[in-house]
DNA sequence: ATAAAAACATGATTTATATCATTAAATTAT
DNA sequence: ATAATTTAATGATATAAATCATGTTTTTAT
């Protein structure tokens, strides 16, 4: 995925710019954009730097947290091909998070400024992205629902769930990231314990299997049923 | 506040219409809307419902919120003068939570369709559209580290703040809104018991006061403080 | 290929927080 | 104003989930 030469808007499969945006202003993007290789693990911004502009995900996976008194972490959101980072930001604002690369990732940058302009000359453009602010403010929401009120088993498996929904399952079912226990866990807010308590009574009950770290998920509606019946997975007979 | 006829855009204080679309998109938006007004506790939209636009509070206070098996409920979001509820929604699309009355509320209704013109005609009201939703977000995200990361006492010193930011403090320091500590547990995913539990403890610090229902904040600060160094009220010499 | 280091799994124990039970105080209605 | 009803406070108890401790895999590096 190495990139020699900075990909046009209009060639990127996903890309709200190269979608929305008239041609005279893909070209303008195109020129003052500037489109970087992030390695798996590389911080793409910091919490508590100044938001400059705004950062597309060209292609790659990417997990934006927050650090809960120096050593913890929160998972707030996650991000993939086509997916945005961080917001527009006036003169002095800081990002609240951070955005991690969890694979090596291709991601472009506008600055505010052009973001701006951008905007105003092209209202689909911007349509497209206030919908899209919206719909992740609406996975935001499930997630203080299910952080809030699930014990832990159904956040786990709720977990799964939002991580096969964001990055989807390859041709083996496997969940198509490179994530660790940890980090399911940081995503539950639950600890790494009890996420390998789960994974395994889930195992057992053929729902998923593993391969190292990798999760397969064999019985996806199972576990929709799981969170949609609130079922406790200790409870179904073996 | 009762209206008997319905206000232009332009005239509404905080409405993003008014102050960032053209003339004549003022005028059209007036002759489109639906301006109404919503008792304390009446539901203005509800969870499974079709969206068939956008709610913008003219003056009021509302609560996001999502049930959660039968009787229990996760407060989602606040809102208030110049807010935006639920979102511009495609076919078939549905609410996710409802949006509740807190007090006697002006709201005013925007079809999809007419905001999709609204929106293509008038990039800054669009811009400044996308720019609320991203501040949601950000919101939201500090709401899941809250929700995901503190101990019961930091969620709900966390919630008054919140309360405070939203709804602010009238003249004699109260919080400007009726919520009572089940609405406070539902904000802070915690039980009504340890809201009571915990507002005592302020109480006997003299961090603040009740008068009743109401919460009346004696110091701010002493609150920011708690949450920034994390530190538990209990372990204050007394 | 082998060693070293991470990451994962699992049982025992502790702890934070929810639930339950009761009393007291505010609201609301008469 | 008084009674009725709802909301809030507080103590006792139960329980879910975190922490701790240890062993086992899996991954990474040499």
């Amino acid at each position: 995925m190495v990139i020699n030469q900075q990909k046009s808007c209009a060639n990127c499969k996903h890309c709200l710019v190269g979608k929305f945006c008239s041609p005279e202003w893909i070209s303008k993007v195109d020129a003052g954009k500037n489109q970087l290789l992030y390695r798996k693990g590389q911080y793409i911004f910091y919490e508590g730097a100044l938001v400059f502009g705004l950062h597309l995900v060209t292609e790659g996976k990417v997990k934006i947290i927050s650090n809960v008194s120096g050593s913890k972490e929160q998972i707030v959101r996650l991000a993939t091909d086509g997916h945005v980072l961080g917001r527009w930001g006036d003169k002095e604002d800081i990002y609240e998070n951070s955005a991690v690369s969890l694979e090596d990732s291709v991601i472009c940058f506008i600055n505010n400024d052009l973001l701006h302009d951008v905007c105003l000359a092209n209202p689909e453009f911007t349509f497209q992205l206030m919908k899209y602010y919206a719909s992740e403010l609406r996975k935001s929401g499930k997630q203080i629902k299910c952080l809030g009120q699930m014990p832990v088993k159904l956040k786990i498996v709720e977990t799964l769930l939002h991580l096969v929904e964001i990055f989807g399952l390859d041709s083996k079912r496997n969940i198509a990231a490179a994530i660790s226990r940890q980090e399911i866990a940081e995503m539950a807010a639950v600890n790494m314990e009890q996420v390998s308590r789960e994974i395994t009574a889930l195992k057992k009950r053929r729902i998923i299997s593993t391969n190292g770290k990798q999760i397969i998920i064999n019985d996806l509606e199972k576990l929709q049923e799981i969170v949609a019946t609130q079922m406790d997975i200790l409870d179904l007979d073996s």
